[in-house]
DNA sequence: CGTTGAACCTGTTTGC
DNA sequence: TGCAAACAGGTTCAAC
């Protein structure tokens, strides 16, 4: 559910609330979406949370000791698909499905929920920074647009499944994908390779316009989001494509189709967003048929 | 390299 | 009304 815009949002909205204050400890729900739950037990008590940044679509809490012995760490929070984290007196009510409890200061708790458990939550030391940041890609927003070309332009996956990659890029899933795809007038499903100087400058430019238009309405509520102080966003009256199967393109008033692409609902103008081509694979030998490749499933044997 | 499907888990919506 | 299937903003991994 949150993407760079909504994850954006959060970490703008636990500034106020977060930075400077003091952890007194940690309590937990359940702990599966948890990386290592006895080492934040052991690490987040004592410490003050001096930085609250965004890494894509992670959330990082930096955390500096007062126990001089200890050193640095980041506290790095991922929403997945339907996790909340909003900062709450001790004693208000729990929601359901609220599992993480991190103790503040002044009778404040960060409280962390989420339904499906989608989420993650891992501690990350100096050593292990370099590993952490080598799974993520370039920030959209911080790329240029030449950067971009050249990130994207000689790949021959789909370009949706492109900007879906968080090594490639940070922070985009499936609505602002679609959304910058429609806007930019590409086919989900056409070739990084095949689209020329023109669709990668339009789509670099879809990419920009589209993400900072969401941050500045606090992102999309469908069913679950909701910022840290509890407030839906109201980018989701915005959309174009995305999640309007059967209703009009806002350009040409052709139905909005819904495709799977890259193992995603993939929704487009197929009037505005020309199919790509079938590709032809420059491989060697003969290529299988579709019916060939066709299989009878078999899950219980 | 790239693609697909399944898995993780729960809740809600859709279809028969 | 009831029940099962489909679907959901994400990521990861095996298999091809």
């Amino acid at each position: 559910m949150p993407e760079l815009p909504e994850v954006e949002t959060v970490v703008r909205g636990l500034r106020g609330p977060l930075i400077g204050r003091r952890i007194a400890g940690v309590r937990f729900g359940k702990t599966d979406f948890i990386d290592d739950p006895a080492a934040l037990s052991e690490a987040l008590p004592g410490c003050r949370i001096v930085r609250v940044e965004r890494y894509g679509k992670f959330i990082s809490l930096a955390l500096e000791p007062t126990d001089a012995a200890r050193t640095p760490v980041q506290f790095m929070i991922h929403l997945g698909m339907t996790g909340q984290l909003m900062t709450r007196r001790a004693s208000d009510a729990v929601a359901k499905h609220t599992h993480v409890f991190v103790e503040l200061d002044e009778d404040l708790e960060l409280r962390y929920t989420d339904a499906r458990r989608f989420g993650r939550m891992l501690l990350v030391t100096s050593e292990k920074k370099a590993e952490f940041h080598s799974r993520l890609g370039r920030e959209p927003l911080d790329i240029s647009e030449a950067e971009f070309a050249e990130l994207i332009g000689k790949r021959h996956a789909r370009i949706k499944a492109l900007l879906l990659d968080q090594s490639v890029l940070r922070g985009m899933g499936n609505i602002y994908t679609d959304e910058s795809l429609w806007r930019a007038r590409i086919h989900p499903a056409h070739e990084a390779a095949r689209l020329n100087g023109e669709q990668l400058k339009e789509l670099y430019r879809a990419l920009r316009r589209v993400l900072a238009a969401a941050i500045k309405l606090r992102g999309s509520s469908i069913s679950d989001y909701l910022d840290a102080e509890g407030l839906p966003g109201d980018y989701q009256s915005r959309h174009r494509a995305y999640g309007r199967e059967g209703k009009p393109c806002p350009r040409c008033r052709t139905p909005i189709r819904r495709i799977i692409v890259a193992g995603r609902s993939s929704y487009f103008c197929p009037q505005c967003q020309r199919a790509p081509r079938a590709r032809k694979r420059p491989t060697r030998g003969a290529g299988k048929t579709k019916a060939q490749s066709k299989r009878v499933q078999t899950k219980r044997g």
